[in-house]
RNA sequence: GCCCUCAUAGCUCAGUAGGUAGAGCGCGCCCUUGGUAAGGGCGAGGUCAUGGGUUCAAAUCCCAUUGAGGGCUCCA
């Protein structure tokens, strides 16, 4: 099912109407606790609801406990939620000193805008909904009584600043978030799962697991790799660029800066100029740190000159770049400053061009794969009619290519008529984090402006000069991104393949230290990741902080062992298997690196 | 960038009328040599983010800056 049909399966639902019903509560219990609040609007969303207020003062902690005990208050009312067709002139009648609404009023009036402010067809019927003496402009659903509300199984979250109608010029809101559900059982559920993904947030990971940090004294958005981080990274990454020559491209190395011109050229410093950092001055010359390799890669390509029989050319870097993001934005290792793309950029010509896509976005999926990641979300973004670079049928023939490169992969999607970037249509893969957030990995984007701005040819068989199709793709998107998603995924527990350290050899005295640095050098030798926990503690002491580490095997060394030849395998799991060979071990590593375990 | 909240030892956090700081973990040393999730003792370690201000006195109150968190906007 695509994002779309389950968000209308959702709306139809009895839980959804419960959550909307559950906003309007809120709103009268605020507007009793507050008689001056202006409210705004109330929407049921994923999990719950909010309502934007503006208040007289900022809302604290404690006020959402006062509001929350209002609401149970105003729900033993036991109200029916009546609904009222009314007209405009009514509308505004009600509403005289509610200017939010009055708007809204206008706006679905005038037949323009919905509560978002986003375009409507037609107007729409204007409605009220009252229920215990609070009315509020409504189009519904609602559920009929307020008894269908339990008062034990709704929760308000938090309080957050928004801007009126989503836009920054306008007024800041104050925006509660509120969760709602048929039980005080889904509720619990419900608070768990957030309890839980509290714990698989990889910037707690990161620290915990000693994978990386952010230092301000570096700055926000930069990331320092620590030793475990970068075995994971240089693992993923050494897996991926094996593949990518595998699947015939090229790798290539571009700098991180470059000449004002280059990006005059690209249009970076007309249209991408507010991402990019200040200019350094060498040698009387403006260089700028690259947002983007592109400009790099096609300086490759037009290095000479190309015919049509080498065809499609894939040009790949694991390219790192800089550009500004406002200081709200940052987050953890999903929103950075400066980050490492898995880029690459493919040449091809027009008759190539559908299998290329085909091909690439099915090496995106097998790569994904192997990191155990399916859960996307897949979206396929087309042409906006008012603002596009290129010729129509190239963009016909793109839009075409992907969609059905979609289709043969068997892959739902959502379909963002219009949202293409304007030098090209493009496929995004968004994964969701453990909080719920969708982030965005790979993309896979033809690019008609970039080919025409630096005017790429290749000979085709006629002699003459052709357009090769220019096609950006990154399918990991960042590293460090993707390390975010990934450490969430896994909850830090890395598959063995992927683990900083694969085993901890435990002695459980000093005088088996020479018998596990023996086992240690045996495994390594073997090509495993191995260390022996030498500190003066006790062997219960190291299985605990092996297993916090999530390190994937415990070698527990004694006399026993040590006698035998053999380890005592313990699982990050808790399993013990106890005494095995040393080969044996290495036997079930090899084969639990191979299947990825 | 905007709204709100926050910043105390390497980490997690106490510090509740303003009277110049504590715990656990971690770290160092010592004892202990223990068989599957924390053995014991002693010790070092903090210009209470930074800069101003109020006050006899500021971790505590006020302002600014930096950084972080939750959202909003943005992410061609």
């Amino acid at each position: 099912m695509s994002a779309n049909a389950r968000q209308l399966e959702y709306q139809q639902s009895l839980l959804y109407r419960i959550r909307h019903s559950t906003a309007h509560v809120m709103a009268e219990a605020v507007l009793q606790l507050f008689p001056d609040a202006k409210i705004a609007i109330g929407p049921a969303i994923e999990d719950g609801f909010y309502y934007d207020f503006d208040l007289p003062r900022a809302l604290t902690p404690e006020d959402l406990g006062a509001i929350e005990e209002r609401m149970r208050v105003i729900l033993r009312s036991g109200s029916d939620f009546n609904k009222k067709v009314i007209t405009a002139a009514e509308a505004q009648d009600i509403f005289t000193s509610q200017p939010y609404k009055l708007e809204l009023i206008d706006g679905l009036v005038q037949g323009s805008v919905d509560e978002h402010g986003n375009p409507l067809k037609e107007p729409p019927e204007l409605s009220i909904y009252e229920s215990d003496g609070f009315v509020d402009l409504c189009r519904g659903p609602h559920v009929e009584n307020m008894r269908q509300i339990n008062e034990q199984a709704f929760r308000l979250i938090n309080v957050a600043g928004a801007y009126w109608r989503g836009d920054e010029t306008r007024p800041m809101l104050q925006r509660i978030y509120g969760t709602a559900w048929n039980t005080r059982e889904e509720l619990d559920a419900y608070l768990w799962r957030m309890e839980e993904a509290r714990r698989r947030d990889h910037r707690k990971l990161g620290k915990e697991l000693d994978l990386f940090s952010i230092n301000p004294e570096v700055g926000a958005g930069l990331v320092l790799w620590h030793p475990n981080g970068a075995m994971v990274r240089h693992l993923a990454e050494a897996y991926c660029k094996d593949e990518h020559i595998k699947n015939g491209y090229d790798l290539a190395y571009s700098p991180h800066i470059g000449r004002a011109g280059l990006w005059e050229t690209s249009g970076h410093l007309v249209w991408y100029k507010e991402n990019m950092y200040a200019p350094m001055q060498i040698d009387d010359e403006a260089y700028y740190a690259k947002p983007m390799n592109c400009p790099f890669h096609i300086q490759i390509y037009k290095n000479k000159t190309r015919s049509y029989r080498e065809l499609p050319i894939r040009i790949a870097e694991w390219g790192t770049v800089y550009r500004y993001e406002r200081s709200g934005v940052l987050h953890g290792l999903l929103r950075v400053r400066g980050f490492t793309q898995d880029d690459a950029h493919i040449f091809c010509r027009p008759d190539q061009m559908p299998e290329e896509i085909d091909r690439t976005l099915q090496f995106c999926l097998h790569i994904l794969r192997h990191f155990g990641l399916g859960n996307f979300h897949a979206y396929l973004s087309t042409r906006n009619p008012d603002k596009f670079a290129g010729e129509l049928p190239d963009w016909d023939m793109a839009t075409q290519a992907l969609r059905q490169a979609l289709e043969r992969a068997e892959l739902p999607f959502d379909l963002d008529e219009g949202g293409a970037a304007f030098y090209g249509p493009k496929i995004d893969l968004k994964m969701i984090d453990a909080l719920g957030r969708e982030w965005q990995l790979s993309t896979i984007q033809f690019d008609f402006n970039l080919s025409e701005r630096f005017g790429l040819e290749y000979t085709g068989d006629d002699g003459q000069p052709h357009r090769p199709f220019m096609v950006h793709r990154a399918l990991l998107g960042s590293m460090e991104r993707f390390m975010g998603v990934l450490i969430e995924h896994y909850a830090g527990a890395f598959p063995v393949w992927l683990a900083p350290t694969q085993a901890m050899v435990i002695p459980i005295a000093d005088r088996h230290f020479d018998y596990a640095h023996l086992v240690a050098q045996q495994l390594r030798e073997a090509g495993l990741r191995v260390d022996v926990d030498e500190r003066d503690d006790r062997m219960q002491a190291k299985i605990r902080d092996a297993q916090n580490m999530k390190i994937p095997y415990m070698l527990v060394v004694g006399d026993m062992e040590a006698a035998a030849g053999q380890v005592a395998l313990r699982l990050r799991s808790g399993e013990n298997l106890g005494a095995i060979s040393v080969e044996g071990f290495l036997a079930r590593a090899r084969k639990e690196i191979v299947e990825l375990v």
